[in-house]
DNA sequence: CACCTCAAGTGTTACGTATAACGTCGGCGT
DNA sequence: ACGCCGACGTTATACGTAACACTTGAGGTG
């Protein structure tokens, strides 16, 4: 019932026999020169004793620094930006910083603007260009905003950190175009998102610099399930079975194997498959996965680091991680044209 | 370069010829029957023109409030609390509240308390069970605390939310032993926490009172590749092999599906398998697993409901919600005895 | 002895907001 | 004509902290 709420510095300063500024010296760690040893401890020792916590939010009124920065990302269901947010929330932890997650919008409606919206006081941004529609809006430029994965010829202001998307790409479909695949279908992740563009373009290009092959696409929601009937539906058409599949996404991939298994297609035998991100499902399934790891981690922890630089009133440079296509069970030799 | 800073409250107030006050009321929602509505559309328009943004650092410390809540849970990489993450996220933002995420201390040593090291201000904590192990430190009582998936008898202060795990566990082994197995292993998750345990008395109990029933139980970490070395070591064993094995997680799950393949030994023909969870990975494995069904999003969503009435000064009941066993491919009649 | 320096602190202010307490002014019932 | 009340605001304060400017006494220097 009664008062008995948190202790301030102040109360910590009255029990160590001291000024408020003294505790917020000393607790700042800005003590030695100012504050003498014997007295750091004592006050060290009230602020124990109290129960001390400082108050956040005053601290960030005072010092205009909130250290805390949003990540927008579609879903961390997607075991891709859960281990982006791993990597990025771990260097922010380094640096003492928090990481807000923006709640994907989802179902809400059309933009919803995260800088209008967040609940809490934010240092910078860090955004997926898969989830920022919204960012165009009216803060853009009024917090340092860093983009993943996002075409660089964005804004003169906001860096961006890549993964070099194209070249997984031109390494998957040489992998195959090599291993005399001439029949390929794309099956494409049904997102409107520059990361998917530059995959289906760097794609068409390497199959096209091949004399005689051929490259269809079918576009499929991002799910299992979907890949599965779309693959299957693939699969039973009339005319030229592909020989090869190039998936978006693990998930698709793991459909299109799945949708195969069920119609009797041997994989790698009659239909080579692979994926993109290599998550867990990848060698979870079988045959493995053959597809392009992503350094997740490392993305998300690079896209941080930049940003931090950026709220620091630094002027972080564009980057981007190379990316390496990881060979298991799911290609193999194209099978002789009957 | 020159200031440009943020426009604050005041400058509004100035722009709009009224006080700051004023301009605090208006947007605040609370000008009806104080402020004329003319002088609230000046004042709104005030605000639009000069892109103003309250300071949400000031906002807290005045009203106390950060409508900001911590979730700690072991890894969103784990898909269960990605899920579990989205619907207290879902319900947070509906309340207008965040979600913080609290990085997890794998590797951090021993206890980092995450009040102690929490980079923002926060208004209560919801935790799960499987990553508190620092929550009995100080901070226990002075925030509102709701636990997921924790033993009832914690604290008499805080309330919990539950899956109806030990049920679960008992759908699964009445199936299996519904299908005339008698000869099970429990593939149990290598990870110290109360859920586990339910699990193992529940399993144990179910296989007890069946006569003639007995139940071995391997630990192993949690992931494919470990559940696939642990269940290889399983079946390569001499003597009597087992016709059933239920597993704590359908990442072990798929990994023992794995195991017994490589093996040739069919399944669900020669031994059945039961996951927990119903991963993404339940469906895109073949054949599809028989696992228990978690409701996470509602977990989630529930919890931060419990949370937030907790916040509001109430006292949330604890709950229980239940879950479904969903029957697939990956379990079948026992094998006939030799 | 007058002067400067340095350690060890203290006093004060400002951050931007929400809100309680206080004016003012015209209308209206009696 | 008087008092009272509601509509419409304003003034003043407090939230808890960090940081700047200042004080004080002790010791060193010429």
């Amino acid at each position: 019932m009664s008062a008995a709420s948190r202790p301030t510095s102040k109360d910590v300063a009255r029990a160590a026999g001291v000024s408020q500024a003294a505790v917020s010296l000393v607790l700042g760690g800005k003590w030695p020169g100012r504050v003498s040893a014997a007295t750091a401890e004592r006050v060290r020792e009230a602020a124990r004793s109290l129960g001390y916590r400082p108050n956040l939010a005053a601290r960030d009124l005072r010092t205009g620094r909130t250290r805390t920065a949003l990540l927008v990302v579609p879903a961390l269901t997607n075991e891709f930006f859960a281990r982006v947010h791993a990597g990025a929330a771990s260097v922010a932890a380094a640096h003492g910083f928090g990481v807000l997650l923006y709640p994907s919008p989802e179902g809400t409606g059309p933009a919803t603007d995260p800088f209008a919206s967040a609940p809490a006081a934010l240092d910078g941004v860090l955004a997926s260009s898969m989830a920022a529609q919204a960012l165009s809006g009216i803060g853009a430029g009024a917090l340092p905003l860093v983009m993943l994965d996002s075409d660089p010829a964005t804004g003169p202001g906001t860096a961006t950190v890549n993964l070099a998307i194209a070249d997984g790409m031109r390494q998957a479909a040489g992998h195959l175009l090599g291993l005399g695949h001439r029949d390929l279908v794309h099956l494409a992740a049904g997102v409107d998102s520059w990361t998917f563009e530059v995959r289906a373009a760097a794609l068409a290009a390497s199959v096209a610099a091949v004399p005689g092959a051929r490259l269809r696409t079918r576009r499929c929601a991002l799910g299992v399930a979907e890949a599965q009937a779309a693959v299957t539906a693939l699969l039973t058409a009339p005319g030229e079975r592909p020989t090869a599949l190039v998936c978006d996404d693990d998930l698709l991939a793991a459909g299109a194997c799945k949708a195969a298994r069920r119609l009797g297609v041997r994989v790698p035998g009659e239909l080579s498959v692979t994926g993109f991100d290599d998550l867990t499902l990848a060698t979870a399934i079988e045959p493995e996965l053959t597809t392009v790891t992503l350094p997740a981690e490392e993305f998300g922890a690079r896209g941080m680091a930049a940003l931090l630089t950026a709220v620091d009133g630094g002027t972080p440079a564009d980057e981007e991680l190379p990316v390496t296509l990881t060979v298991r069970g799911s290609t193999g030799p194209a099978p002789a044209r009957t």
